[in-house]
DNA sequence: TCAGGGTGTTACCGGTCAGTCACATCTGGA
DNA sequence: TCCAGATGTGACTGACCGGTAACACCCTGA
């Protein structure tokens, strides 16, 4: 390790918040740069303006912790989507291609992919409580783009929003292993090649 | 951690190879069920019936070692695809419909998805050698899948394979946040959607 | 027979980790 | 003013980690 991590890193959260408020938002920050597995309670704690033993009165064990910063990342994932639903209120292709959007901004802007997901490779252990959250997020969101599909009025909304979530997922484990252009560019093209594909009508002679 | 990583885990590689061959077999079962960070060398090395003095007499470092292992889990990935094809040689739409094949296999499999992009995720530093190898590998990867969509006489192989390359990562990493047959059968509809849009003929008036 | 390289064994080092303890300090509300 | 709850501080535990040292062993090939 070439340097320490938390050293000299940009505070996340401004110093009046309250503590517990102040260590979610740092945790946040250092699990998605590094890992959960790479940053230590003393690191958060620290690089939060406060210390362990406030830490651990808020969170029983470093586990509790990161299920928080999952839940909070999938909550305000979905309140980006909501946003983006009443945005559109009546377009739903709009929103549909508005989520196209989002999500290659997305990809752009988040150079370590889905949160939720590399918690998950981390957390490798099958029965982790934090699984389940994240299990839980990823259904939802395959709802979301089902519904979606299905208000666009897209031929075989289950498969193209399957298509869609897929295509996604891929980018952003991709986006760690290419360039930022490659992945997010490639991920635009194909999601509007499949919208092209799925608004064609198939019930011509 | 409910019970000790190693602990009365199958053996993977036979005591008659050579110490180093097991070394690596064992690293390779071990990192891709629990992930690289959560593997001690020492477990790596009691599991493969040897000690950690012997491991670290061929390998510098973990690193190495975990270099290793994804240099390994490579070659062996790009030597299945040598089989696909030959065995479809002058058929490249067989050898196409057999690589969707093939990759959902991998992904019913191989309950972790892809031992590499996991690594890229747990390796979080941008300059992490192994890094390098992984970036190569999916950069091959792709070149392959693009000139067989060309040999295949897909439109737009370029997009065609990007797409099919951006399912197949996401399946594999969907694979650890969903059951078995969501991702698996996902992947296969997809990806057989996607050939069949791109083989339709577009040049009609 | 002997030499040498690969291997096994044990103990050890310095560092980091999650989590705890006792005690001092601060702050806001009654 | 005073009290209580929230916060800060530093030291500590026991476990684990990557990596090393020293020495004994065993097998092969000359």
């Amino acid at each position: 390790m070439a340097r320490k991590i938390g050293e000299s890193e940009a505070r996340t959260a401004p110093a009046t918040s309250r503590p517990r408020d102040r260590i979610v938002a740092t945790a946040r920050d250092l699990f998605y740069r590094h890992g959960v597995k790479s940053v230590g309670v003393e690191t958060i704690a620290e690089s939060a303006g406060t210390n362990k033993m406030t830490l651990y009165r808020h969170f029983d064990t470093k586990d509790d912790l990161i299920a928080e910063c999952v839940q909070q990342a999938m909550v305000e994932g979905f309140a980006e989507l909501d946003q983006l639903t009443a945005r559109h209120a009546g377009d739903p292709m709009g929103e549909l291609r508005a989520w196209i959007e989002h999500a290659t901004c997305q990809i752009v802007s988040e150079p370590r992919g889905c949160a939720m997901a590399n918690a998950a490779v981390e957390l490798a252990e099958e029965d982790h409580p934090v699984r389940r959250i994240i299990e839980d997020g990823k259904k939802r969101f395959r709802e979301y783009l089902v519904e979606l599909c299905q208000r666009a009025g897209l031929s075989r909304p289950d498969l193209a929003a399957d298509t869609l979530m897929l295509l996604h997922e891929g980018a952003r484990i991709s986006r760690q292993s290419e360039g930022v252009q490659g992945s997010s560019e490639r991920f635009k093209s194909a999601a509007e090649g499949v919208i092209a594909s799925f608004s064609e009508r198939h019930d011509k002679p």
